[in-house]
DNA sequence: AGCGTTACCCGCACGC
DNA sequence: TGCGTGCGGGTAACGC
C-alpha cells in the first residue's frame, strides 16, 4: 500500500525517468479513474506538454507540467506507475497511458481500480488547483503538515494533539492532522513510540509526544531511504523497496514482538487492521483528562461502552489469512536469496 | 465541532 | 468447485 514512503520513491524515480520527456498524446482506458476533467478535456490539455518534474505532497504524485498544469496520481491500494518502451504491451490493468516523444510510455497501472488522476492548475504557490483554474481553490489545502519537512516539530506536533481529543490511531490516519502516513507506517510509528493505537491524543505526556514525534520522522527517514515497502501489490517502478524486511508489528500478527517476545496481537480499529504489542505498548487505562466520577457519568461513550473493548478483550490475536500470505511469501522471498 | 463508524469503490485470495 | 467475505485509502455521510 503506497503511503508517503512508497509515494516519495515513486516520484523520485519517475523525476529521473521523464523529467524533461515530452508528453505527445495521453489516454485515458477508464474513465472512472479519472477525477477532472473530462476525458476530452484531458486529452486535449495534456497533449505536447513538457513534464518539468515530479514531486510528492501527502500520498499524491505531482507531475509538473509546462505551462502551469499538474497530472495528480493518487495510487490509493495497488496503482503504479510504469515507464515501459511504446512498443510494449498493456495488460488489462492498465487505466491510463501517456505516449512519451521518445518512444516511451508512462502507464498508469492499478488493478483495483481505486486509484485516481486529476488534471488540475498549478496556483501561484506551486500548488494544485481544484481545476483547471489557477485561482480555484487549493486542491490539498485541507492536508496536515509534511512530516519529513522542517515546519514539523515535536512541539508543533505536542500541541497539535494537546487539542485533539481523538486515539492516536485514528487520528494519525487522518490526513487532515498528518499528511501522509497510511496504515502501516502509523503502527509501526506506534510500535517504535511503545504507545497504545487507543491512547488518548490529548492525554500524552510531553515525552510521549516526542517520542512518536522522533519515531515517525525516523521511521518514514529510514523508509524512504530503503524506497519504502513493497507489500502485496504495490512495487516502485525502479523496482522493489526494502523496508518490509524491518516492519516490527505490520502484518506480524501471531509472531513474537521484536523487543520483548510477546506475541503480536492484531485487532480491527475503524475498519483497519491494527497490530501492536500488548506488553510495549500498554493502554493507559484511568489516565484520563478528567477523572472524576462526575465527569465519566457525562461520557456518552463511556455510557454505551467503547466497541473496542470487546475486540480487544475476545482476541482474535491469530494471524489473518493476509499475513500467514504475508509470511509464506517473506519465506519463499528469503529462502530464494539464500 | 469533533469524533467514531460505516459504506463505497474494486479485484483477488482465502476458506468454508 | 463455487461462492461469500475480508482486505484497505480516502472520502462522504451519518449519528452522537
Amino acid at each position: 500500500m503506497p503511503e508517503l514512503p512508497e509515494v516519495e520513491t515513486v516520484a523520485r524515480d519517475l523525476a529521473r525517468l521523464v523529467g524533461g520527456a515530452t508528453i505527445c498524446t495521453g489516454r485515458i482506458l477508464r474513465t472512472a479513474n479519472l477525477s477532472t476533467p473530462d476525458p476530452e478535456t484531458f486529452t486535449r490539455a495534456i497533449a505536447g506538454r513538457r513534464i518539468e518534474g515530479v514531486r510528492r505532497r501527502a500520498k499524491w504524485v505531482l507531475v509538473d507540467l509546462e505551462g502551469g498544469l499538474i497530472l495528480m496520481v493518487h495510487l490509493r491500494m495497488t496503482g503504479q506507475l510504469v515507464v515501459l518502451p511504446a512498443t510494449s504491451t498493456p495488460d488489462p490493468y492498465v487505466r491510463a497511458e501517456l505516449q512519451l516523444s521518445d518512444q516511451r510510455v508512462i502507464r498508469f497501472r492499478d488493478v483495483r481500480a481505486f486509484g485516481r488522476l486529476a488534471l488540475v492548475a498549478r496556483r501561484e504557490d506551486g500548488s494544485p488547483s481544484r481545476s483547471l483554474d489557477p485561482s480555484g481553490e487549493a486542491a490539498l489545502g485541507d492536508h496536515g503538515p509534511e512530516p519529513l519537512e522542517a515546519t514539523f516539530t515535536a512541539s508543533r506536533f505536542a500541541s497539535d494533539l494537546k487539542g485533539r481529543r481523538g486515539r492516536l490511531k485514528s487520528l494519525l490516519l487522518d490526513q487532515r492532522f498528518i499528511a501522509g502516513l497510511g496504515n502501516i507506517y502509523v503502527d509501526e510509528a506506534l510500535w517504535r513510540a511503545r504507545l497504545h493505537p487507543l491512547a488518548t491524543a490529548a492525554a500524552l505526556r510531553a515525552a510521549e509526544a516526542e517520542r512518536l514525534h522522533h519515531a515517525i520522522v525516523s521511521l518514514l527517514r529510514e523508509a524512504v531511504a530503503a524506497r519504502g515497502s513493497s507489500i502485496d501489490d504495490y512495487t516502485g517502478p525502479d523496482g522493489d523497496g526494502e523496508m518490509q524486511e524491518r516492519l516490527a508489528v505490520y502484518q506480524r500478527g501471531g509472531a513474537p514482538c521484536m523487543r520483548c517476545g510477546t506475541t503480536i496481537r492484531r485487532v480491527t480499529l475503524g475498519g483497519r487492521g491494527t497490530h501492536y504489542c500488548p506488553r510495549c505498548q500498554p493502554l493507559p487505562r484511568g489516565r484520563r483528562a478528567a477523572g472524576s466520577v462526575g465527569d465519566l457519568k457525562k461520557s456518552s461513550t463511556l455510557r454505551r461502552g467503547p466497541r473496542w473493548s470487546e475486540s480487544l478483550e475476545e482476541g482474535s490475536l491469530g494471524a489473518t489469512a493476509t499475513e500467514r500470505a504475508a509470511a509464506r511469501r517473506r519465506a519463499v522471498r528469503s529462502g530464494g536469496a539464500r
